[in-house]
DNA sequence: TTTTAGCACTTGTCAATAAAAAGTGCTAAA
DNA sequence: TTTAGCACTTTTTATTGACAAGTGCTAAAA
């Protein structure tokens, strides 16, 4: 257990840090606590025994270690309410009423962004949770033509399809087929119901049934797991840790462009907010993502701020909270 | 006009450049060429007289000038076949036949990009390109539903909105009104016929004509202008010249995350291979732009290269035309 | 007239050195 | 328990010198 004044000093340390990345001297700490430079230096020894503090070398100051960023998030950090400039920004896009709910989240993520120089990251929810809600063919041309899915929760997907010889009423009747009895199945099952109460239907009466039959089930499998949606990516370059680091740049990036890494960042099934400090995380052992899912009716998902470890988890923490208010009423 | 002997010392130094970007000095030329080298050094003078070529500093070797690339890639460049490993990969995309045009084309240039290392864009057809073919509404509750929209050269676009008050039956009645009365017609110009031949006849029938209208407008007006899509953004990491220079990745990645300033990379609607280096495009005057049109029966758009100005011009050039050739027929 | 050998000169790079700044740990006294 | 004082470390910055690479120019050779 640490003393009063210890955490003070961590705490002093961590702040000062976050807001500018250089490691901090015990003078400077003395003139804010009524005691002496050498006070202090003991304090940070014993904090720096703890692991809560390390040293870029051995005469410099001191900087927050992964565990001492995990302390101050848990004991010392007090939230901090939005500015009302900040909810301003917001406000405009919740009170928005042309827009759809997975809209407002992507924009309202995108503002956080840029009042905050981090990436948003939003993730919608999953395939399973989506029910078949109904499908549509547009036909294109002779041989092509559109097919639309739309799930209950109002997720959209389209494919464009070629079929030879296979003649448009055929084709509407499979669709309202699919429609009449498969409708209400999660997406991920609709390629089985496909094959045991679709596929013996059609092959007694349409002639090309294995080329028809193939086509929806590609258009189903193929079906897109999770909205990913990533803003502000080259925020990173902003942070001056990643500015000098070019390698750590590319890892951050070479992840956040892979939809499936990405989906990954959710490391479980938490309602509040979460921090995943450095190696808590699956994306880079120099970053901090701060996570949260939402529910609003039907729809889910989780929202995601990646920023470098020494974020202002204060900041950031409370900006989720507001956001996740808003999404969910 | 250059003489024979300078055409070869430049187009030696840009290759020599291109491989590695190092400047490039008299005597190792003179190898090359069955002369002395002080005679090339008087020869490069020359050329750098003409601006093809620069200096770093007073006494470095020559790199090539914006101009000197112009007159390489214009009279000096021999075009580069494809070889033979890079020409499978890229048929293994083009054989697919589950894939629709647009996924072709997206993923050969994402084979691209991954060959050579540079940033690859696809930009598809504008919207007044494209003709209404038919729109669709799927209802997901009492109040929301999605509006899907299909274009005659398949591209499709969703949006949901919600609409109080108003009978699932007033909005097929509009839904099919605007399949029979304005199928046909370019997106740009549906707003307006929706104005002038559906607002006057939903408006004697339908009670909340107004709020009908008005979500209908909406879905129109924002239907994207173009398709935007960018592959191997952070390849531009791994080029040298970038990756000492941070301040230029910026600029690059931050018009690349821009769609519409993305948009305005194409300069003109050329159907051949076009260069844009440096200063001559839109992006930034150290990269350059290698770009052309594609026509594919309806579907048309421009694919382009975004590399540094010493990009491998003879074979990014080559697999452009490969590519194109592919995918018009 | 063209080419070339030779040489003085410039600039960048690298390693070594020195001095100053920032900060620590430890000891001994308050 | 706190603090003043001091020796010690490390980083940062600037300076120096040596060396390599390459140029431009001059004068001689072809």
């Amino acid at each position: 257990m640490l003393t009063e004044r210890q955490n003070r000093i961590l705490k002093i340390i961590v702040e000062r840090y976050i807001k500018e990345p250089i490691p901090v001297g015990s003078k400077s700490i003395s003139k804010e606590l009524n005691c002496s430079s050498a006070t202090v230096r003991n304090e940070m020894g014993e904090l720096e025994n703890q692991g809560l503090l390390e040293k870029t070398h051995t005469s410099s100051g001191r900087v927050p270690s992964e565990a001492g960023y995990r302390y101050y998030v848990d004991n010392l950090m007090e939230l901090k309410k939005m500015n009302a400039e900040d909810m301003l920004k917001l406000q405009i896009v919740f009170k928005n009423q042309q827009l759809a709910l997975s809209d407002v989240i992507t924009k309202s993520l995108q503002v956080i962004s840029d009042m905050t120089n981090y990436t948003a990251v939003v993730l919608g929810s999953t395939s399973h949770e989506n029910l078949l809600k109904q499908i549509e063919v547009v036909p294109i041309d002779d041989v092509s033509m559109i097919v639309i899915i739309v799930t209950d929760k109002g997720h959209v997907e389209h494919k464009q399809i070629h079929l030879e010889d296979v003649s448009m009423g055929d084709i509407k009747k499979t669709v309202s087929l699919i429609n009449n009895l498969i409708s209400g199945t999660p997406i991920d099952d609709v390629s089985k119901k496909l094959e045991f109460e679709i596929k013996p239907i059609i092959g007694k009466y349409v002639k090309q049934h294995e080329q028809l039959y193939n086509a929806f089930y590609h258009v189903f499998s193929d079906f897109t797991n999770q909205e990913v949606n990533v803003m502000g990516r080259n925020k990173m370059l902003e942070q001056p840790e990643f500015s000098t680091n070019l390698e750590k740049v590319k890892n951050v990036f070479q992840k956040l462009e892979d939809d499936v890494l990405v989906q990954n960042i959710v490391e479980d099934d938490e309602n509040n907010i979460k921090v995943y400090i450095g190696n808590e995380n699956k994306i880079d052992s120099d970053v901090t993502v701060i996570q949260t899912k939402y529910k609003n009716g039907g729809e889910e998902g989780t929202i995601a701020i990646i920023g470098p470890k020494r974020m202002e988890y204060d900041r950031v923490v409370g900006m989720l909270e507001y956001i996740k208010e808003n999404i969910e009423r």
